[in-house]
Formats: C-alpha cells, structure tokens, sequence
DNA sequence: GCTATGATTTATTAAATAAATTAACATTGA
DNA sequence: TCAATGTTAATTTATTTAATAAATCATAGC
C-alpha cells in the first residue's frame, strides 16, 4: 500500500501512451483515426501523443492506408529497427542467447548446452561469448543495445535481479543482474522462465487479446503464470506459480521440496523419464519422445500416463481460475503429440463442464522461443512504462 | 478488452475521489492535511474534493484534532447514518438478512432456518418478511435505503444477478436481482459467499491494508477468492475459485461433480459428517463440534482428519498464489479450534517453507458476520465507484 | 508577537476535449 | 473531363477540467 499513485495529467497522459503504443504494437500499422476511434480518444490528443512518440523514434510512418472516401490514412507502426535487445533464457539443459528488434523479431541466436555441473561463472562466460558473438555478426545492432532480458528457471528475486535458487544447477543467491549490467553497460532484467512465456503469449501470441489467461511451463518442474490485464500476478515475494509443488496425492515419489504427492513427481518431463525408466527405457525426455514417435509402446506409455496427471493438474487449474485461455509450453509440451493432446483430454475429464467448455488450451505459439521473446518483453515493458 | 477508459479529467478525479473515500473509511477520521499527505496530493485538491463529498453526504466532518502547535485539524469520516443498506445472506442452512449503516456496521439482524427442500418462492418470501420486520424495527431507515445486497452460495451470475445454481437447494436460474429490486423498489447486487466474505475482509478485516489476499470458505462446500488491489479476480464467466472441486487424490469418495478426489470430499463440513459416521456418530456438523468441545474421542478424530486435508489444500493455495494472508471462514472455522488450529499444522506441514513462513493465516475478522457484511460492501463499492 | 500547522482562495499549468481548419481523396453529374 | 460536392484524415486553435503552486486566512502554542 505504499507508492501511492493519484490521478494527475502525468498519470492521464501516462495511461494514454500506453494504450496508444500498445494497440499501435498490437493492430498496427494504425492511422491516428481509427487509433482515436478504438481508445475513445479525440483526434487532437492522438496526434499530440504519436507525435512524441515519433519524436522519441516509438514509432515511425509507414505507407498510406486505402481512401475509403476522403484523405489517405497515414498508418503507425512500431520502429522496429531504432534499438536492439539481448535476451538470455537460462534453461536446465542450455543457455540460449539471441538479438531482437523492437518488435522481438529475432535476428540472431546462439544455443549452448550446459550440464548440471555448469558453474554460475561458467554460464557467465558462456553468455559473455555469446552476447559478444551476436554483436560481431550483427553490426547494425553497435551502439543500439536498449538492454538485456533474463529468463531464469527456478526462483529469482525480480526487483534485485538475483538468481536466488537454481535447481538444476545449484546455483544459489547470484547477482546476475549486475554482472551484466557491468558488462554490457546496459539496463538488465531478470524473471522467472514461466513469467517471460506469459509476457510472450500476452503481447505476441495466444494472449494478445485476452484479458486474463493462465500459463503453464513443464520442464523439469511445473510452473505456472496469471496474466491479468497484461499484467503478471507476482504473490507477496514474487513466489506466484510454483505449481508443481501442489499435491495431487497423498503419497508418491519423494519430490526435491522434501514432500510427496507433488505434480512435478507425477507429470513432469522429469515424470517421463522415471515411468520410462520402469519400464526399461534408460534415456531422457527428447530420446524418449524421439522413440514415441518411433512407435515404441513403452515410450508411449510413459509419456501417456505422465499426460494424464498432467491433465489433471490443469483441470485443478481451471476448476480454480476458470480462465478463458490456457497455454502450455516447455521442450516435450511443444514438439510431442502424445504429450500435449493427453493432457488435454485428461483436462476435460476431471474439470467441471462449464468451466472446461469455456477454457481454451493451447500450446506456446512461438513454442521454443517462447520464453526468449518473452524475456525481451521484460526490456521493452520498462521501456514503454517510462516514456 | 472492450471498454476501453482512457486518461481523462473524470478518471483523474475518479481515482483521486476514491483515494480519498478509501483512506477515510480505512484510516477515519482524519484530517484534510493527513490525507494530502499520505496520498501525494496537494491540500487543495483534497479540499475540493472532500467539500464535494460533504455535499453529497458521503463524509461529515466531525470532532477537532490536536493540535500540533498549529490550528486544530477537522477530522473527516463516513457519515455513517446517511443511508442504509439491507444485506441478505443465503447459507445452506438459514437466510440471515439484516439492516447495517454506511461503515456496514449491523443495526439489526434476523435469521431464519431452511430446509434442504425451501423452495426459492418460499426463500424470496422468507426475505420479504424480515426485511419489511427489520424496517419497522428501525424507524429511521424508512426512506434512506440505499440498496440490497445478496451473497449466495453455490454459483451466481454476478452481471446479471441471478442465482445459476443453489446446490443445496436445487434451486436453477433464478433472477432474484430483478425480484428483489421490484419489491423494494432500490438497486440489487449479487455476489457468492465466498466473495462476500473476501470483501468485508478486505475492507474491514484482516485485508484491510494487504495488496493481495486469498479468502477460503468452508461450508459444505470449499470456495475460494483472490483478492488483488481491493479488486476480486472473477476468471472467464464469473467461476473463479471453484476449489472444492480441484483433486487431491486419485480416488475417493464421489463428489457432486460427478468426480472422486475433490477436496470438498476431504475436508469440507460435510466430509467431517461423513467421518463422525464413520465412526458411529449420526450428527450434523454443529453437533460433531458440539460433540468435540465435550471431549469426544470420535468426534475430534473426525474434524482432525478433515482439518488434516483442509491444510493439504491451503497448502496448494500457497505454493500457487504465494500470498501474504489466507482468511478462513465458515461455520465450524470460526467456532472450532480443532478444525482450524490443525489446518494450519497441516498446511505448514505441505507448503513450500519459504512460501508458508511469510503467509499468515487467519481466521475472518468478523467470523458469522463476515458474510452480510460483505454482501453490504457489494452495494457500497457500487456507490463509492459511481460518484 | 512570532511561528507553525491546517484549510481555503487565487493564479497557473498540464493535458484533455470541442470546434474549426487544412489536406487529400472519391463520387457525381453536367 | 473536370468542377462541384461530400468524406475522411490530420492538425490547429480555443476552451475546459482538474490538477499544482503560492498566497492568504484561521487557529493554535509558546
């Protein structure tokens, strides 16, 4: 309840930019009329508006639009190549580095692999070879870096930009914020991997027109995101989401929280592996769903049963938030039909009806790049919040 | 993503009127100067706008503060007899209807049993007859109400004040807004219980001053509400919060959803009754509590085996929301320590320890009155949000 | 009397709306 | 074919709203 923000012009013209810029990214190119129309603004205040924007290189004018009787439209757009944006996601099984233009295009990418032994300083090495690399191939980009995005699994402190715990790699309290901000001499910023999907689902994909809709990211754990109005839902220490650690059972595989019963131990890539596992499959998730589609039945079985509870967890999903829209994403969610299409059967069959009938459930729409345009999100978002 | 408000004078004003109306009703009476203080806003603009709603009889000023080695500051507060609001509660054993002031302070109350067959005729001539008695009661409401407020349980059609379905009565689409606004001639609202009670919490209990909060209701039912900025999250088509229907378990008994697994099975008032049978006690839940203040073996092991599972689910709603606060309320939680004290235990015992350690969990400030005070908040938000 | 605090008044300012104006077209009819 | 007319888009100018800033009035303590 503190940073009380009253209404005042500032606040007025603030909420008008962010609507103008957003519906120019979310319907442009945009003439300032239809703009005026959709926002319930008048004319003059449009103009006013996109004029600073324009002269802040936001925006620029692109072609005129069709006459539908009068004066040619001149249509807005996004000036996508004005700065560029590193984004980082920090995976379990590799760090992805990749350059995006203002409208999270991206433009280039470099993938390492990592193992769980990886170091923090390692991982910072390889991001600093990485980043550097980008550069040297991409020289328009010199001189325009608007800042960098982090996608991180597991827990991290968003306000002070630290790696808190990293399950896969036991990474525990790492400033990485101001590694690389002194690195780079840039503005970073740092959220959970989930949290970067949503942002990408919610200004680029499924989300876009939605006002409120959940995400669910299965890896090696289960995390999910609530996005209201554009808006990430955090909780009180930005702990929102560590879904896979809800029970479904009272007992079952012990779960690295120390507890049982836990979703990850029941429906996780993770989960996969160990159904596997019993039935003599000695390999990991991708080779797994390299034999499913071989039409290997023991592959098929672990990955079936693994989507069933799946299923189940996201009807306790629906049956909570009763959203209008579910995505999934995550390495097996993405490319495996069994996976995905098990999950959403088993949904229908535990959730209430009317809640499930009004739920769409789909998958990430960028699917892997997913979480690093979303980390990108997290550059552009302060961006346009402090224009 | 319709209705789109822009930035505007009116909204400016709206945000600032509300500012003010939240901070005396929270922090009244106080002065002109503290609310500028604490709300950044300039003494001017609160002299404006409170002298507005002087005018409106929304405030009065009422005694001289101290002095701090200046003039005496007037402090402002609701004008708590200006207007009247008639609160009406359906439970699944009475309907509780009563009269409160501006503050939602309970003038006068009546509350009348039910039977499982009540029919929503018999129900709705059940409310015209407390309320016509309540008025008499209390002459100087004559003319001065306000509005009516409903909280139901089961599930309700908020935007169109009907009742969609009254699980324990079987009662089906019933428009009771329009019933009740032709009787009495004053705008009607509609809200769940669960809802209801997350309100009064929210505005005069423990959520007083929390950003974010989680409400659970155990009746015969579990619900839950998630309270963000003062704001209820309602999901897709008003059905958020279904949590007596999410599964902990493979199997168990079958629930009213057509499903085996749903906590309302485990841990809800009526699973207590279905373990005190379990155990040779025939009772009602009043009873079996009755039963374990007098130190009844069977029944404590009872309520402790449904509190047992009742901290499972709070501990799922923490590892999901990662709140500050989870307010119970309910019949039995409000009078029965066995019940309450060991879902807590329990919760501590299944949550995440980082996410349990900063989320207190409380019982409802105003415990049997948290319901119709809520429902009496469902008018006044709509007052204080349309001046 | 002086100084500090609370509340109000008056003047100013920011940023919206309203209305008029300019720009650039399409349509129509002689 | 092209001038007249009507439309739609964008901008300019005047006005309005509701904030802030600064001065003033009202009380108080010392």
């Amino acid at each position: 309840m503190d940073n009380i923000v009253p209404g005042s012009f500032q606040l007025m013209k603030k909420i008008n930019t962010g609507l103008i810029i957003d519906i120019i990214r979310l319907k442009g190119p945009i003439s300032r009329a239809e703009i005026a129309k959709t926002l319930n603004l008048t004319p003059a205040t449009v103009t006013n508006i996109t004029a600073e924007l324009i002269n802040k290189n936001i925006i620029v004018e692109s072609d005129l639009g069709q006459s539908t009787g009068g004066r040619k439209p001149i249509l807005l757009k996004i000036n996508a190549e004005s700065y560029y944006i590193v984004s980082i996601h920090i995976g379990s099984t590799g760090i992805r580095t990749a350059i995006l233009n203002m409208e999270s295009k991206i433009l280039d990418k470099i993938t390492v692999k990592t193992r769980p032994e990886t170091t923090y300083e390692e991982a910072i090495k390889i991001i600093k070879e990485s980043v550097e690399r980008l550069i040297t191939q991409n020289e328009k980009v010199k001189g325009k870096l608007l800042g960098i995005g982090i996608a991180a699994h597991g827990i991290v402190d968003t306000e002070k930009g630290k790696i808190v715990f990293s399950p896969n790699y036991g990474w525990k309290d790492k400033d990485i914020r101001t590694d690389l901000e002194r690195m780079f001499d840039v503005p970073a910023f740092l959220d959970r991997d989930v949290r970067a999907m949503a942002l990408s689902e919610s200004w680029y994909g499924a989300g876009k027109y939605v006002d409120q809709f959940i995400s669910v990211k299965i890896g090696y754990g289960v995390g999910v995101a609530l996005t209201n109005n554009k808006q990430q839902i955090r909780g009180y220490t930005d702990g929102f989401g560590e879904f896979g650690h809800t029970k479904i059972a009272f007992d079952g595989p012990l779960c690295s929280c120390g507890n049982r019963g836990c979703i990850e131990t029941f429906s996780s890539e993770k989960a996969v592996e160990r159904y596997a596992a019993e039935l003599g499959i000695d390999a990991d998730c991708m080779a797994v769903h390299e034999l499913s589609l071989n039409g290997d039945e023991r592959a098929i079985t672990a990955i079936n049963k693994a989507s069933e509870y799946l299923g189940l967890a996201i009807a306790n999903l629906i049956n909570i938030f009763n959203p209008r829209l579910i995505v999934l994403g995550g390495d097996l969610i993405d490319i495996n039909d069994y996976y995905f299409n098990g999950a959403v059967e088993s949904a229908k069959k535990y959730a209430l009806t009317d809640l499930y009938k009004v739920c769409e459930i789909k998958r990430a729409e960028s699917k892997g790049d997913a979480i690093i345009k979303g980390a990108a999100v997290l550059v552009l978002e302060n961006l346009f919040d402090n224009i």
